[in-house]
RNA sequence: GAAGUGGGCUAGGCGAUCGCUGCGGGAUCGGUUUUCAGAUCGGUUGCGGAGAGGAAAGUCCGGGCUCCAAAGGACACGGUGGUGGGUAACGCCCACCGUCCGCGAGGACAGGGAAAGUGCAACAGAAAAUAUACCGCCCCAGGAAACUCACUUCGGUGGGGAUUCGAGGCGAGGCUGCGGUCUCCGGGGUAAGGUUGAAAUGGUGCGGUAAGAGCGCACCGCAGGCUGGGUGACCAGUCUGGCUUGGUAAACCCCACCGGGAGCAAGACCAAGCAGGGCGAAGAACCGCUACAGCGGUUGUGGGUCGGUCCGGCUCACGAGCGGGCGAUUUCGGUCGCUGGCGACGACGUCCGGGUAGGUUGCUUGAGGCGGCGGGCAACCGUCGUCCUAGAUAAAUGGUCGCCCUCGACACGACCCGGCUUAUCGGCCCACUUCAGCA
RNA sequence: GCCCCCAUCGUCUAGAGGCCCAGGAUGCAGGAUUCUCAGUCCUGAGACAGGGGUUCAAAUCCCCUUGGGGGUA
């Protein structure tokens, strides 16, 4: 990471995503997640200095254009939001049903509740080490 | 101009900015290798260029490709069903034929066989596939009194013809003074008519008949023959037959044709890891060569395999030993034969268990698109030129802003093609039909 | 993605071309019995996923669509 940071990138390559079905089987598996009228989010730490994302879309929300649309908002809101974000963190997306959610509420959403996940990620961190 | 029929094309556009996935080449960082140069892999960054559909959908057909053995025969099973052509192939397309619908342009049709056989048809109806029974209609024999004639022993007897009955019962008919009384109960011809039903044994008309009937005739329909046209489905004409065999095959079935199975999560490779175990049957014969280790051939046996079965075919095995008993031989070390046991092992199959975390490939140039010329009514084919047009893998086309318009439907690849079906806001174009008006 | 299967009252089901405007059980509603409740008895409402075709006739046979379920690394 030689990068300045002096322009913050958007990006979002693909080391940034969750790409293995064992991750997002570990990520499931911790049962750590938090949620509000726009969002569902798992959560769990990965021990890097960046965050990842995966993205879940079920098809009980609709056919393949409804599926993908949905998908590429939640990827967008964690683009823009990145540096927003604590870091460390594996997050799996995924869309609560009555979705007429912009990005914009997306963005709102992933930046409270991955706060949120993080802060009860640290505590536990603390109890289990001392 | 109105209404309509058939076919084709299109699938919001432009700009700014932040992003996504391949490809090309550049810079930089890291790993491996190397004396260096360099090679290779991975990441980051910026440049160039590319980046979902007409249905990408449903998975309803057909094919390519891959593996199963090289994909063979019969049966079973499944599918298709007018004819001719197109095609890699098809259940698709084109042209034609037939039936039905529409004034018409046109549209619809799983459109072979019911005279090979089996089955089915509720209810209603005389009857549901056999041509007969029932009602009905008609004829003949026969019958009675009334009427009339003749005869008479006046009790009746015989004849005539009209009407009627012509079949066992709430029967029919005659006479009557309405209380009764009398008579009959045999034979045959028909399929015109019979209220039903989805469907009823050729139809209509005329003749004919006791009543009727293709019994006869005309027209229509049907069947068969012949002639002509057409590659053919079929069409036209003509003759004959009086006519007989209804429906259902998206019921079984018959005929013709087609189909081996599974599917890119197929399949192949890399490195890593690991763990194998149980069970199964057989482990022959003959010939040839030999260095006597073995090799080759034929037959056979056994296992497996072609996807549901059988055949044929293909493939694998048919050996190294251990010790017991008996017999022969011996230089007493052994050797050979027979018998019946044990059994490691290789190959094969099957079952159970573990693992299937990961990467590469298959993976996009193809029965390809566009244009010209030629052949064909057309579907389509041939030839020449030209173009390269997604390849992801937790899975790429998006977010925001601005402008314009007719205010944007259905809907997003996942091995690839050819079709079909289904969903769909609109817009444009071509050809044609009917009606109205004008010239 | 690929390959299959299924659909009948609220629920579980029967049905195999006509006897079915679909039968049974349970649940539901009303009534009777009881001082009341339960139980019992009587009565009633309630379904062939949707569309097209074959047939005289379809829950049943054929096709398309819709909605569920399963298998497969």
């Amino acid at each position: 990471m030689i990068s300045p940071q002096s322009k913050p990138s958007f990006r979002l390559t693909r080391t940034q995503r969750i790409r293995k079905s064992g991750e997002f089987a570990h990520v499931y598996g911790l049962r750590n997640t938090s949620g509000d009228g726009h969002l569902l989010v798992f959560a769990a730490a990965n021990g890097r200095p960046q965050s990842r994302v995966g993205v879940s879309v079920s098809k009980k929300h609709g056919n393949a254009i409804i599926r993908s649309g949905l998908k590429r908002r939640l990827r967008e809101a964690f683009r823009l939001t990145q540096h927003d974000l604590p870091g460390g963190l594996d997050l799996i997306l995924i869309p609560r049903h009555k979705s007429g959610s912009t990005v914009e509420d997306y963005q709102q959403s992933l930046t409270t509740l991955a706060r949120k996940l993080a802060g009860r990620i640290a505590r536990s961190n603390k109890e289990c080490g001392g």
